[in-house]
DNA sequence: TTTTCCATCAATGTATACAATTCGTATTCA
DNA sequence: TGAATACGAATTGTATACATTGATGGAAAA
């Protein structure tokens, strides 16, 4: 019927769970543990967008008990990647390249929230010094003509940082949290697509683009313009509008977290 | 055998349940249940804002299992109405004038983004006859010079109601869903403070304020003006934030849904 | 052959037993 | 007397048994 992906080979022991396996994530809680496995799976697309999604089943793939899985499964609810049937039990979410759209646009409005707030407010002087550390970081990447990998992975790191940053300088944990929540979705992080540029020619010229726009909202928050750190934010975000079509459409990109959840067509 | 001392009033006098079941809670699931008492025991005030919750209390008060109050409870905790502990357990969250102000602008930039993308994508017809109606049923109550605390109420339900219209225009399911969640907020809600200035002099033309941006922005949406629409709903949070001070102050208004969350000080 | 009803089963909802951790307190030693 | 440690009570974390509900398939009758 549904799915043949029971094979699962995952510590096929199940719950006795020999004592000298320290594989991998040993330390955290089992409810810790299967809530990132369990994101882990969607968002390999290992399992597949749409499909439903039994408790029993994620039981014993993963070896917990029912309690922390379900703990798992309303957590993942929440988060948005897995919806809760009326009559009970999950389905994978999936995602219109409209959706992704979408909260790519509902993200920068509320980066550009955070950021006019930041100005109008006056931003703490030791979040502002680390975010210049953190800019200035960038451009030392940016300095080579072309970009390997590695330095890809690290504009990524950085850039993230960065954005963290500018929400914590809005001084404000209501729309921190809510910026944490619209990014559970993967695809609607800062840096959801840049890597699927990585081997595009122009994809240096991007960073490029997107590090000015860094230093420019960096330089309204300084001056308090307040109305012109929002709009920067908001154009900023717009970058990752541009070639979500692409990394849908290139095969190669499939790897990349959450992006097997998105629909091909409308 | 627990219980027995447990009867405790169920009320749910509030805007809990939408469906209005005659006699109490009797038909939900004790989740459910677990859920809607919890919350109405917070918003109440009758659990003190920043004390700690555990588990057993919450047990015993309610007569259900720990199962479900554990699900009401990680759910609360979503809505951001609790706060989970590093060492495991709950507190009941406060907020400061700050948070909640923060909130309310918060909800004002999204209901313009909703606003601004309805009118530059159009917004289906039934909907906007819907909407249209909505005001017109709202200019019904707002003949009368003086208005009685019925009337209060029924604008209330209204003016969510031509909110939520508003919310569907945007024909963004994405949108809706953080609309919805930033509202889980009592006093964010389009109505959180209404109520607090029924018996304000002033308390009708308050509302003939609002009743024109409602019309205002509906006309926005209609004649494709984004922008217009978006600055129109930006404006309209504001009326909430402009009595904030004075509901948060008034001891008559304790009783409002989540007004004893609210600390005093910064 | 099709439709309807009943039986069976599987999945979720609920309750509780058991384990592990944390916090408070008291006691003991310096 | 003070501090540190150890013990005990309480609370959360985990596992699982039991209950209930909804779905599914088969058999019988039209």
């Amino acid at each position: 019927m549904t799915t043949a992906t029971q094979s699962i080979a995952i510590n096929g022991a199940g719950k006795g769970l020999a004592a000298g396996t320290p594989l991998q994530t040993s330390s955290d809680s089992v409810q810790v543990r299967a809530l990132l496995q369990l994101r882990e799976l969607i968002l390999s697309g290992e399992l597949a967008g749409g499909s439903r999604i039994t408790e029993l089943a994620v039981v014993q793939r993963l070896g917990a008990s029912r309690t922390p899985v379900r703990a798992a499964l309303m957590r993942l609810e929440q988060e948005g990647l897995l919806e809760a049937l009326p009559s009970g039990g999950y389905a994978i979410k999936t995602f219109s390249e409209r959706d992704v759209s979408e909260a790519i646009e509902l993200r920068g409005t509320l980066e550009g929230l955070s950021a006019r707030l930041a100005a109008e407010r006056g931003a703490a002087p030791v979040v502002l010094a680390e975010a210049r550390a953190c800019l200035d970081a960038i451009d030392q990447f940016l300095q080579a003509p072309t970009l390997d990998d590695q330095a890809f992975s690290s504009y990524v790191a950085l850039n993230e940082q960065f954005h963290a940053l500018l929400s914590e300088m809005s001084g404000s944990a209501v729309i921190a949290r809510q910026l944490e929540h619209v990014m559970n979705l993967p695809f609607a992080s800062p840096s959801g697509f840049v890597l699927a540029q990585a081997n595009s020619s122009s994809a240096r010229d991007m960073l490029v683009v997107a590090q000015d726009q860094h230093r420019q909202v960096l330089d309204a928050i300084t001056q308090r313009e307040g109305s012109r750190a929002e709009a920067i934010m908001r154009e900023h975000s717009r970058l990752a509008q541009r070639n979500l079509r692409e990394a849908v459409q290139s095969p190669r990109l499939d790897q990349l977290p959450g992006v097997r959840l998105i629909r091909k067509q409308r």
